[in-house]
DNA sequence: GAAGTGTGTCATCAT
DNA sequence: GGATGATGACACACT
């Protein structure tokens, strides 16, 4: 989280360099306060940005209902607004405020350039569903994506109609600024981004011809009287005339729109018009601004209620609530937050962090009503003129085909935040605004962006900068991978090696054992055969000894004789495991402690002196017994109580046979031998606690494989989560891209459509829709799909064109 | 001396 | 029904 803190706030602070450099003053404050909660969130510190649930709690906390002066949410919202206002102080000591409204007008006519000459998607498809499948109407719905809030759709769409209306009136206004049909350099460098970004898609490169973009341009100029009509358009268009094929009547043009949009859509759509309108007021398109580039940003929300009178600048209100999150937007963030969970496996990068912020950047630009979601005031006005997210954020933008693509500016809006997305128009103003040369490069720090000087002189993708992030994420993740299959492997090596060596789950460090218990238990069975002391009680099976509690007498009178320790007794478990007859049982070749006492004693003196018997209490208690007692005597404290058991018992074999005999030969050795019920009865229960005991230490290593097995199986997991949300993430952006290009090609056979007399027609009355056949048919906007049904043959059209 | 760990053992169940 | 394996539970020793 330090990382991505230090990563935004550095970037921050050198984009703001960057502009100010180049005459720009930003205003971070209303950046972090207003337009992007999740950034400030993030540079605040994790309070919301994490907890998706607690934006909404916090959210209508922060509104002033909902909350108990008791809840707990109570202290959190405390302490997030006494953070934020912190940051915001400081912010306001370093960073002015901002004049970029200014460039919004010229950006208009940009807009209307670009729209008309490039015949790029001024008119949204908006997922490509401006062509719509006659046949199949529900195609179009689909084509959304499922998107949440159709209601940004329909502003965008209705916003990039009004642009496209207006695109006249300002190629007018232009040309009579310019003098002649001439592109401004900026008009070049944005068609050439265009093209760039197209030819990425796998447009030729002869549509972008300047040449017959400047004569289409021409061709598409309006008379004055069309520019009458483009008005009356722009009206209609401004009060949500839908260029998709699902519409419904507005009340108050009649005309029809989407019956799934609120008139909330309408109300945005009309206060961008508004707010074009106004800054035509401020700064009429043929006069020189002060500023280089004017633009813009349609993409900004702004309400009727909330635009002050121009003489102010621009007062945008992005925060207004537009519409509801998208569904996925709480999917996406879960997504994210498994991204950071995987970080936080130990995987330092910065580039997974950017991205993440990105999210939060477009849930903040893009939809307003993310504001509420993270707790930000929603009627907290912007004061400065252009809050920096509009310049800025856009680079950071995931919205990948639409970051250079000027028209898009009119639907930049797109209702779904789409996982790390941010609002393409952003970094269209960017790319208008600076004369369409591409500051990604200089946006991007230079550890991120290495080709940044060459951006724009090599071909690009549509969003070079916001793939440069999202692949810097995605290589994170991959690096996530490899780390964690890399530690994995490290971590798990001579586990799995163990695992691989054996099967049995008796892998107890067998090779580090110094010496493998040879011969330990034939040592001490017959150092307890010729024990004096077992001697003593060999004779009696009159013991009776078929339970433990009667050996428990036999051992009472050893202890009499040698005292039983315990201590002892564990020099000589696992004596029973022959080594030779271990090697015959292949389950239990890897059955081996590192319990030196296996040895016998004598050999593990000779060989090994310092070891294990040699350590600790035991070897101060050995050499004390040593002294009271005889050598043997040691050695017999050294077996297990069963072979001191059998050695009292007098049997005539050992442990070792009696545990890993199979049963057929365990029971001719039992037949061969005249062994009383005392003495069968121990050889019994010594079998069982001796297998017992292996299957006991079977069972604490299947134990401990399956916990690992657990953990790696977690591991895995995790990996294929992080692995699906970059393919996610991928395909998103190949979704987008192919809408991209759904709007383009559209928008391309749109403005070459000419009616009988030679006009074209107005988007904000036509609409191009599929047939079953594939043709392509241009059909009225005020049509209801049934009406379409009944009459898809009216002007059909050709697409080959 | 408490806590954790390793080990052996027993009881129980399943095969 | 006995042998065997698996496993939970317990006790003990050790660190």
């Amino acid at each position: 989280m330090l990382y991505l803190k230090k990563y935004f706030t550095e970037g921050l602070i050198q984009f703001t360099i960057l502009l100010s450099l180049i005459g720009v003053r930003v205003d971070v404050d209303t950046y972090l306060s207003n337009q992007l909660p999740p950034l400030r969130e993030i540079i605040l510190g994790s309070s919301s940005a994490y907890t998706q649930t607690q934006f909404h709690n916090l959210r209508n906390t922060l509104d002033g209902y909902g909350i108990h002066p008791k809840c707990v949410d109570l202290d959190r919202f405390f302490t997030t607004q006494r953070l934020l206002n912190q940051v915001r102080q400081l912010d306001r000591l370093s960073v002015p405020s901002t004049e970029l409204n200014t460039w919004l007008v010229h950006r208009d006519s940009e807009t209307v350039v670009s729209a008309s000459s490039q015949s790029s998607p001024s008119i949204t498809l908006d997922n490509g569903a401006g062509l719509e499948d006659i046949n199949n109407p529900d195609a179009t719905p689909a084509m959304r994506g499922g998107s949440g809030a159709p209601e940004s759709t329909y502003n965008l769409n209705a916003a990039d109609g009004s642009l496209g209306a207006v695109a006249p009136e300002g190629n007018q206004e232009q040309g009579s600024r310019d003098g002649n049909d001439d592109l401004t350099k900026e008009d070049i460098d944005l068609i050439d981004i265009l093209w760039r970004q197209d030819i990425d898609l796998g447009a030729g490169r002869e549509v972008f011809n300047y040449s017959n973009r400047q004569k289409d341009s021409e061709e598409e100029k309006p008379s004055p009287q069309e520019n009458k009509d483009s008005s009356e358009e722009q009206e209609s268009w401004r009060n949500g005339v839908n260029l998709q094929g699902e519409q419904r009547v507005d009340g108050e043009t009649g005309e029809s729109i989407p019956e799934q949009l609120p008139s909330l859509g309408s109300q945005t759509s009309l206060s961008l018009q508004e707010c074009l309108r106004l800054l035509e007021a401020t700064f009429p398109f043929g006069e020189e601004s002060e500023f280089p580039a004017p633009v813009v940003t349609p993409e900004i929300a702004v309400s009727n209620e909330e635009v002050p009178s121009t003489s102010q600048g621009l007062h945008l209100a992005p925060q207004l609530p537009t519409a509801e999150p998208p569904l996925d937007l709480e999917q996406q963030w879960q997504d994210i937050m498994a991204i950071m969970e995987l970080q936080a496996m130990e995987v330092n990068s910065t580039s997974p962090q950017t991205n993440s912020s990105n999210v939060t950047i477009t849930s903040g630009t893009t939809e307003s009503n993310t504001v509420g979601n993270f707790g930000l005031s929603r009627s907290t006005p912007i004061n400065q003129d252009v809050s920096l997210h509009q310049a800025s954020l856009p680079s950071c933008s995931q919205d990948f085909p639409q970051i250079f693509n000027p028209q898009l500016d009119s639907v930049s809006i797109t209702p779904r935040t789409t996982m790390l997305r941010l609002s393409s128009s952003n970094s269209t103003n960017i790319n208008s605004t600076f004369g369409a040369t591409n500051l990604t490069g200089i946006f991007l720090p230079s550890h991120i962006n290495s080709s940044s000087n060459n951006i724009t002189s090599t071909p690009l993708l549509p969003d070079p900068f916001s793939t440069l992030l999202e692949e810097c994420m995605l290589d994170e993740i991959s690096l996530l991978d490899l780390a964690m299959e890399e530690g994995f492997s490290q971590a798990q090596a001579s586990q799995l090696e163990d695992e691989l060596d054996s099967d049995s789950g008796l892998s107890l460090d067998s090779s580090h054992s110094p010496a493998s218990p040879s011969s330990s238990e034939t040592s001490c069975s017959s150092a307890a055969s010729s024990s004096s002391t077992s001697a003593t009680f060999s004779e009696e099976g009159a013991v009776g000894y078929s339970t433990d509690s009667e050996v428990a007498a036999v051992e009472t009178e050893e202890g009499a004789v040698g005292g039983y320790q315990p201590g002892y007794s564990k020099l000589c478990r696992m004596s029973y495991q022959d080594p030779s007859q271990f090697h015959s049982l292949p389950q239990l070749d890897s059955i081996s402690h590192n319990h030196t006492y296996n040895l016998p004693l004598s050999s593990a003196f000779s060989e090994h002196p310092e070891l294990p018997i040699s350590t600790g209490k035991k070897t101060v208690r050995e050499k004390h017994n040593s002294k009271l007692q005889p050598p043997q005597e040691l050695l017999d404290k050294h077996s297990s109580r069963d072979e001191r058991r059998a050695r009292a018992m007098k049997i005539p074999f050992s442990n070792d046979k009696i545990i890993n005999l199979p049963v057929e030969e365990f029971n001719e050795l039992l037949a061969k031998h005249h062994l009383s019920e005392g003495q069968l009865a121990l050889i019994r229960d010594i079998r069982r606690r001796g297998k017992n005991k292996l299957a006991a230490q079977n069972c604490r290593k299947r134990k401990l494989d399956t916990i690992t097995n657990l953990e790696q199986g977690v591991q895995d997991l995790r990996r294929d989560k992080a692995r699906l949300l970059k393919e996610k993430m991928e395909f998103i952006r190949s979704i987008r891209q192919m809408k991209q290009k759904m709007q383009s090609l559209y928008q391309e056979v749109f403005t070459q459509l000419r009616d009988e007399e030679g006009r074209p027609y107005p988007p904000s009355e036509y609409s191009l829709q599929y047939s079953a056949d594939g043709s392509v048919l241009i059909m009225p906007r005020g049509m209801t799909t049934a009406e379409q049904n009944h009459k898809p043959e009216k002007k059909q059209k050709d697409k080959k064109k």
